[in-house]
DNA sequence: TTGACATGAAACCTTTTGGTTTCATATAAT
DNA sequence: ATTATATGAAACCAAAAGGTTTCATGTCAA
């Protein structure tokens, strides 16, 4: 994350489609700003500013490489996300509930929340 | 939901606190608007623009009850980004990726999206 | 060293968002 | 019938969001 002043809420970050377009963009491969506002139907200081919003919640980092500044995809703020959701998962299915718990109680830090923690998700201060 | 000409836009609608501490609230039991807009720091007009914002994505549906209009949370619109979230699991977890599409196959329609359908998970015209 | 390229910062503008207060309408209660 | 309750619509407002153009700076190439 770059100043953590600035706040770096992820539900906020993805709410704007160019911005998932960008992360769809940089999952595999990291990339400069100029190449990758080619792919934008809007000036490169634009989608500049949308890395910069991204790079705030922690869903890219920026490299830098003699004149040019690569980014990437940075996946993990995105478990915040996953966390928030599983809380609904009970709404729309409750039979694979204990199976769905095992298999992310694994890959994650193991506290999904089954009863939403702050009320909306957020983390206010941690 | 209410009119189709509103955007039902699902990752604008969460991107708002007060929105998911809506929806957590509406998880369990369906309240009138009064009661809801009790819990907040807000005019009940407030909310209750907040509630139809929700409405128009689908979130939330509305019951009227006599003179009160009872809200209650719908979590179908959630699998989709449930689905746009399932296509960067792989980023940060790769070997469970087998076992999740057979849980995940198994109770939504099937069609897990693991290369991103429209790039940014919008559903433009369907 | 000089010039081209890559980028972020700054100033600015327009639209959207999140909130307010006021008003109209429908239902319930007396 | 009259009054109180529950709600949405309308008009309005300040701040944030998303975009632009211009400018400053750092790095690469001749």
């Amino acid at each position: 994350m770059a100043d953590p002043s600035r706040k770096p809420d992820v539900f906020q970050a993805i709410a704007d489609p160019t911005r998932r377009q960008l992360l769809s963009m940089l999952g595999e491969r990291e990339m400069p700003v100029t190449v990758i506002s080619g792919h934008f139907p809007m000036s490169r200081t634009a989608v500049s500013k949308h890395l910069r919003i991204l790079a705030d919640a922690g869903l890219v980092k920026e490299r830098k490489v003699g004149r040019e500044t690569r980014y990437r995809l940075e996946p993990e703020p995105l478990l915040e996300l996953k966390r928030w959701l599983a809380y609904y998962e009970r709404y729309w299915d409750n039979k694979l509930l204990a199976l769905q718990r095992f298999v992310e109680g694994d890959e994650t830090d193991g506290t999904i929340a089954l009863v939403a923690p702050e009320e909306d998700g957020t983390r206010t201060a941690e």
